[in-house]
DNA sequence: ATTTATTTTAACACACTGTATTATTATAAA
DNA sequence: TTTATAATAATACAGTGTGTTAAAATAAAT
């Protein structure tokens, strides 16, 4: 047997995955076609499906690549000793507040949409909205452990509600972000919290 | 000066935006293609492009003729005397509980999407937009008018809110429809009403 | 009844898309 | 040097939306 040209494979992986979010930031993932994420990456087309064999796979992987470390970085950075302020931070480090996180929203929209047809998609779909999950709920904890929660409160439905939250202003900050700004999208989420404390009202 | 044939117009549109309909709820709106929908409503591509020129064109009377429709429904029919059962029957009409609204949800998906690339259905994403956010207040609003909100809410800000939330249930319940069932989705609803009415716990 | 203007329809061509197949080149071990 | 296999290239195919161009149908005017 023998053993021919050994070349690393998982780095031209990135490169290709890296040339793609360019263009996706550029010129909107609906220019990232293949023939244009492959002379961006410099390779040929045949090249790149030696890689990817498939559009969804080339997707999985910056999904992979960006979203998924994204979402762990909100999960390592909970600075703040004040456990009101950490929360706030965790959640608002989800939300499109700034150009990079506004990418990676867009792409996880596009991505979720295609995850309905396609199976392919399917498990990162689950692993990522129950990402979103843990993440709402180990926000609640945090609140939690500080005695800031009423102990009546139901934590998984809260979490579900705080997940769709999220959701539902990554959505609106998308479409309306001269309705939704980046400081009302705060005033939401500090309201969302306040109130889960069981501050009815807040000044 | 002559006048031809004066055929409906209209009312072919209104044929061809039915059969595109039922392709959607069917096969999925991908499968919706220009070529589909001209055979599925027995006239040819080019006859079809003679009363939509383009392709957004279709989705745009498609999206007013089926969504707004539905908006304006769920303005309607505030049938309940009490104001919290009213305005829980208000949002969940937004929702998608059932099979047609689920069809709905997902076309207002695919047009928000294709909207943040496409000029041309700008105006028609801002009045639905629009469109959710003034039902949010109408909600608050009734609400307000039975004296079941403190006096000392933020209107503005928490009509923003609910409409982030029914915005990411709507997403929520699309992509985990086993997570997010109905009556999980119904309690959410409830749940957020109640609290704004300043119970900090409902049971 | 014939002409005429205009709508409606059809039939293409074009540039894309993702995918698949096939053949060629390069490389590292035997 | 031979050889097996990875890497690459080239091409074909079916599908998409869009644009153009020409034909058919129709209702009024002559």
């Amino acid at each position: 047997m023998t053993v021919p040209k050994i070349v690393d494979h998982d780095q031209k992986r990135k490169l290709i995955a890296e040339s793609a979010w360019k263009i996706i930031e550029t010129k909107g993932i609906e220019h990232a076609s293949i023939r244009a994420v492959a002379a961006a990456a410099g390779v040929s087309p045949g090249a790149l499906r030696h890689y990817f064999s498939t559009q969804d796979e080339l997707l999985l992987f910056i999904v992979d690549y960006y979203l998924t470390r994204g979402a762990d970085r909100a999960k390592g950075i909970e600075i703040s000793r004040i456990p009101m302020k950490a929360a706030l931070e965790v959640v608002l480090e989800l939300l499109p507040m700034d150009s990079d996180k506004r990418t990676a929203a867009g792409v996880w929209w596009v991505f979720a949409i295609r995850s309905l047809t396609s199976s392919a998609l399917q498990d990162k779909k689950d692993e990522l909205t129950d990402g979103l999950h843990d993440l709402s709920r180990t926000v609640l904890d945090l609140l939690a452990k500080a005695e800031l929660l009423p102990s009546s409160i139901d934590m998984e439905l809260e979490s579900l509600r705080l997940a769709a939250m999220i959701e539902g202003l990554t959505v609106l900050a998308l479409l309306r972000p001269e309705i939704y700004a980046p400081e009302t999208v705060e005033r939401i989420i500090v309201r969302h919290l306040q109130e889960l404390c069981g501050h009815a009202v807040n000044e």
